[in-house]
DNA sequence: CGACCAATTGAATTGATTCAAGGTCCGTGG
DNA sequence: CCACGGACCTTGAATCAATTCAATTGGTCG
């Protein structure tokens, strides 16, 4: 496993206003590095800097005592992550694919506690939706609706990339892998999506896939 | 049903530091009585103030369009719901029991939202657990895991007080309710728990309900 | 090419749900 | 005071969705 390699500082492609500002007011480090897999910190760990995602996926997960899993969400380019309440990580963060990231030490103004409200209330939003997902959705609803949000957020029209693999689809959705892959399949032979590799989706049908959704 | 009743402005109960404060700049209104199953805001719903719970029981939930309830939370005395982003809310928050409720006017200033974002990491974390509930537990580890909640909240030694239905507790741990009157008798006849009533349940052995929490 | 890891697929199993039938509790009205 | 109705809870039996276990295929890298 190699060490975060330092990479020069280069303009942030960051879009999001809230964001942007809280750069602003946190004196941004540069970018490092992190290969797949690596970690950026552990369940455990000090808390310290929240961290911006430049380009990547990073997965935040929680593991219980016996080792199961849980992703709490994949966390793209332009999104932040790190913060937590108390002085101990209470979940792990970990880039999927080659990932890099940017630390913000957090300013003790008032306007960042804004900002930092700002976000804290959207993914609260999120979460909210994925307890929805992983209470009351059956497998082919939630990776419908998984496949769905992928689809919004990159916006690269039919194709959607899946940087992570299937057991971290399955730990995200509450599934087993093999159940990621059998559905996966239906909607395949439902001519709902084509595989084009293992990583690479082509949405056939989007009605469809809103439908399978809930 | 009944209108919510207004009641004199009482001493509050509440302990939490950050709440005491949070009520300290909030001009907090007198407390209004919501009898049981009463709305206080609809999904939908135009975002309005903070709401404080003095005392009885309040679920926080969300429905799907064709009918499926995930309870995100249930608030206590003491508990602050109803921030949320966006001019609508994505929730509905109902009195469980007959519930207390005190509105509190979001304040503009600078502590204000260090306060906020202080309960909104905390209720974070919770929504973490909760996460790993639904997403990785069984039915058996989910109302193990509720029952120590609720003791741990009630501080009332080995009873533990279910102000709430089946269904809601159902709905909360993404269970069926029969699932849920089915594990609380196998815990019976393993002499786990006792029920003292349908909504009183003594515990007799905090250990295995730990043991059988994950 | 072989080794290794990920993904797919099949078969058997199981945990939880659904459907259906009572049972309990409580408030209301005769 | 007791009978009745309704809401909630419990329990059983059948079903089903998803998992587990196992075998195979596919892709990648040295």
């Amino acid at each position: 496993m190699l060490t975060p390699a330092m990479l020069p500082i280069a303009a942030s492609t960051v879009q999001d206003p809230d964001v942007r500002s809280l750069m602003a007011e946190s004196q941004p480090g540069s970018v490092s590095f992190y290969p797949a897999n690596t970690t950026i910190y552990g369940q455990g760990d000090i808390t310290g800097p929240l961290f911006l995602v430049e380009f990547g996926t990073v997965r935040v997960c929680h593991t219980s005592s016996d080792g199961r899993r849980q992703i709490m969400s994949f966390c793209r380019a332009g999104d932040v992550f790190g913060l937590e309440i108390g002085d101990e990580h209470a979940a792990c963060a970990e880039s999927v694919d080659g990932a890099g990231i940017r630390a913000l030490r957090a300013a003790d103004n008032a306007g960042f506690a804004q900002r930092l409200l700002s976000l804290a209330l959207r993914r609260f939003a999120q979460i909210q939706n994925h307890l929805l997902l992983l209470g009351r959705m059956s497998a082919n609803e939630k990776m419908a609706s998984f496949l769905l949000d992928l689809a919004d957020q990159q916006d690269s029209g039919d194709i959607i990339n899946l940087p992570m693999q299937r057991n971290d689809i399955a730990d995200y959705l509450g599934l087993s892998f093999e159940t990621v892959s059998r559905v996966l399949r239906v909607f395949k032979d439902k001519s709902i999506i084509r595989l084009q590799s293992v990583d690479r989706i082509e949405v056939l049908d989007f009605t469809a896939l809103a439908d399978a959704c809930c």
